[in-house]
DNA sequence: ATGAAAATGAAAATCATTCCCATTTTGTGA
DNA sequence: TCACAAAATGGGAATGATTTTCATTTTCAT
């Protein structure tokens, strides 16, 4: 898809597009998970004329530098959002679409455990829990 | 999407239309995970003419009254399989695309803890691993 | 300033999935 | 067995997200 880098010097401090910062920015703002096309709207909304495919280019680089992780909705379309600091998992009402962040200890150890076993190397690994939350 | 029950008088045993039969069928003898494009090949394949619509109806139904698991590909297309007596995991190889079932002993308890502690009920989870494999 | 490489965006192309609707099949009661 | 209504079916159009294509614009190091 692409290219692990672009061989480029590194003079001053040029890595990213405008567009990708762009992304990032609202990113931040927003907070949670957005897909494609909401970061898009929201973009448009705030006047900025961004086109869509520039907006998917932008969340695609930054998902293969590891800046934003991509993960689904139930239906299958892909949301975005900034790597946290905190490796962490979720729980999500099926319901209201609530989420609650978690940690995942047990799921590190059993990734690493696993990829070992059977020879895996440079894994990685998904884990969320759905159900319906107290209020729904 | 689909009411819970048709009122309808049990008088033999039929609540199964023929495809969600066929579809239960196929699943079997396959094993393990495929999307609906795939499942429909596999009938066509074997000579039965049955439409797209009705195996993704199938599937649906399926899913609905809880005898199939739905969960995703990492480009978010649907995959199902039979909701096996074993509840297991993936170990997915990036590069060839291999996977080998594992066990998620950890994660159950996992899930089960997390959803009890932010008071969730009717959960579910996914959990898979990805990387490369030793032959790549 | 200048050419090359990177970035951009509009519109077309993909692709899975759903919707719509006319036709066929099935099950039931007369 | 016959007739009918409900359920099932399938084809093709419609959707909607994501990609691709390609021509234009911007950025940057000389």
């Amino acid at each position: 898809m692409k290219k692990a880098f672009t061989q480029k010097k590194i003079t001053h401090t040029k890595i990213m597009s405008k567009s990708n910062i762009k992304l990032i920015a609202v990113l931040e703002r927003t907070g949670g998970f957005a897909s494609a096309q909401e970061l898009h709207q929201i973009l448009r909304r705030e006047g900025d004329g961004i086109g869509l495919t520039t907006v998917y280019r932008a969340l695609q680089s930054l998902v293969d530098d590891k800046i934003v992780d991509l993960l689904r909705r139930e239906d299958g379309e892909a949301i975005y959002r900034l790597c946290g600091e905190t490796h962490h998992h979720h729980l999500v009402c099926k319901s209201c679409g609530d989420t609650v962040e978690i940690e995942g200890g047990a799921i590190e150890k059993w990734a690493k455990t696993m990829a070992e076993e059977f020879g895996f190397r440079d894994v990685g690994h998904t884990a969320e829990i759905f159900g319906i939350c107290s209020k729904c």
